[in-house]
RNA sequence: GGCCCCAUCGUCUAACGGUUAGGACAGCACCCUUUCAAGGUGUAAAUUUGGGUUCGAUUCCCAGUGGGGUCACCA
């Protein structure tokens, strides 16, 4: 009874990758390997008035930068003649009929749905072609994300569109034929298709195709606003967190975890060790929120698992301008412990490239003596290095009385702009004397 | 409103009907430390309510309450 695992990611080319998506992706690109099965990549771009040019290559670009590669590639523009075929074998065996009613949009005042369409019996020969659902039948199926049969009586769903008038199937028709025809045996679909699933058992049974396994994992919720996640309101599209500076591991890590969770509890993993420890029957049901706080842990925690040279690499986009390589590189292991995204390079490394006078009221009151003092170290230290600094640095601190941590910040202040920077002795070596002699001129 | 789904710390979650209800993030405290981090240690924090079933319910059943989804010739 088992066939080969056959998945399949069905996105719509209606604008980038939402990060909802990404997990369901995620999710059948698991399901499909962890059994040696075959993930399909699917593009659903039926409604020709929501397509956006250029969103089926830019899906892709997305999907292989988290190495969810596909399988199979399928488009469903180019088999419209399947679903014309299968619409009209449905009229046909008496299933589905001819609806020369004028085209209806939700978005329309008042408009809803009505069970039972009026043109069901008119038998029309053209026009859109739509679902004759059958009175008084219980139409259920096992959901493996619930766990549990998830059943409807008929007279609750409604007759709805197939084909529409301009030849394309809506979503209904083509999914059944398609996973029919490519042999899908899981679909795994966003929690917001559960209600439409009646209509396709209906339709999947008339076909005559087998029903694959079905499991609609949770939707994610927005941590402010506790609804669905939106595009208005939350950021959803992961080609911005990208830019943003996250990491498509942390993406990952995080994003699977909202929604399923293994027996263990384990919670660090990369996309090959989330593979091999899929368990189907791992999926949560409750809807997560989206917290953007572990995001941010796991990206801390992944960027701190880089070499320096990678970080190197990651960091070019985020770099200024002016910035020379060699003292990236320098700066790099002193900022890496302190990044959150790629995109804070800036807020530790900034002065580094940009000196900005720092205000006067950040100063402790003995600064001008302390800045004096350490003005005439760096000046006479030779070889200009770290070890010679330091120690020469905490002599003339000993010598003066001074306090430490005050000196320092003083220092730091000065030479850096802020209270908060990374160690700034070694910051001082990297500056080099010159340029950290130019900014304590400023000060005595 | 109809239909459907759901309910454990603030958040993500673990717990064959028997646990001091566990972990992680965030919080707090301490340690480390010339700042901020990182790291270490510790701490506070949860089973929606009411009924059953059971020797025993986070766990099973029913109801309430609460939250979410969906009701197009969009997917």
């Amino acid at each position: 009874m088992e066939g080969k695992v056959r998945t399949r990611f069905a996105p719509s080319p209606t604008g980038f990758l939402h990060i909802g998506s990404l997990r369901t992706a995620l999710y059948a690109y698991a399901l499909a390997k962890k059994n040696n099965g075959d993930y399909v990549l699917r593009v659903e771009d039926t409604d020709q008035k929501r397509e956006v040019k250029g969103a089926v290559e830019a899906l892709k670009e997305t999907l292989l930068k988290f190495n969810l590669k596909w399988d199979e590639y399928y488009v469903q523009s180019e088999r419209l003649e399947k679903y014309k075929e299968a619409a009209e074998k449905l009229v046909a065996e008496g299933h589905a009929f001819y609806c020369e009613c004028k085209a209806k949009n939700a978005k329309e005042e008042g408009f809803s749905a009505e069970l039972r369409d009026p043109c069901r019996d008119k038998k029309l020969t053209s026009g859109a072609i739509k679902l004759k659902v059958p009175e008084g039948e219980t139409l259920a199926y096992f959901d493996f994300v619930h766990k549990k049969e998830i059943s409807w009586n008929s007279e609750t769903v409604y007759d709805a569109t197939l084909l529409k008038s301009d030849g394309f199937p809506t979503y209904h028709l083509a999914v059944a034929v398609d996973d029919i025809d490519m042999k899908i045996s899981h679909i795994i679909r966003g929690h917001d298709w559960l209600p439409s699933t009646p209509i396709h058992l209906l339709v999947f049974k008339y076909l005559g195709g087998p029903i694959p396994a079905i499991g609609h994992p949770t939707d994610i919720l927005s941590g402010e606003t506790g609804k669905k996640l939106s595009k208005r309101r939350d950021s959803v599209f992961v080609e911005q967190f990208l830019k943003d500076g996250y990491l498509p591991e942390s993406l990952i890590n995080f994003i699977l975890l909202l929604g399923w969770a293994p027996k263990d509890n384990r919670e660090l993993f990369t996309l090959e060790e989330f593979v091999g420890n899929f368990d189907i029957n791992g999926f949560q049901e409750a809807n997560p929120k989206f917290s953007i706080e572990k995001l941010n842990w796991f990206n801390g925690y992944y960027i701190r698992k880089k070499s320096d040279d990678e970080l190197l690499v990651l960091l070019k986009p985020y770099l200024p301008e002016n910035a020379d390589f060699e003292k990236v590189k320098q700066i790099i292991p002193l900022i890496k412990d302190r990044l959150i995204k790629l995109s804070d390079f800036s807020t530790f490394a900034e002065f580094f490239f940009d000196y900005k006078k720092p205000d006067m009221k950040l100063f402790g009151e003995n600064y001008k003596k302390h800045l004096e003092t350490a003005f005439k170290i760096i000046e006479s230290t030779e070889p200009f290095d770290l070890e010679s600094l330091n120690s020469k640095l905490m002599v003339v601190v000993k010598d003066n009385n001074f306090k430490t941590g005050e000196f320092f910040m003083d220092l730091r202040i000065a030479v850096a702009g802020s209270k908060f920077t990374p160690p700034i002795n070694e910051s001082i070596v990297i500056l080099g004397k010159e340029e950290t002699l130019k900014r304590l001129r400023e000060f005595v």
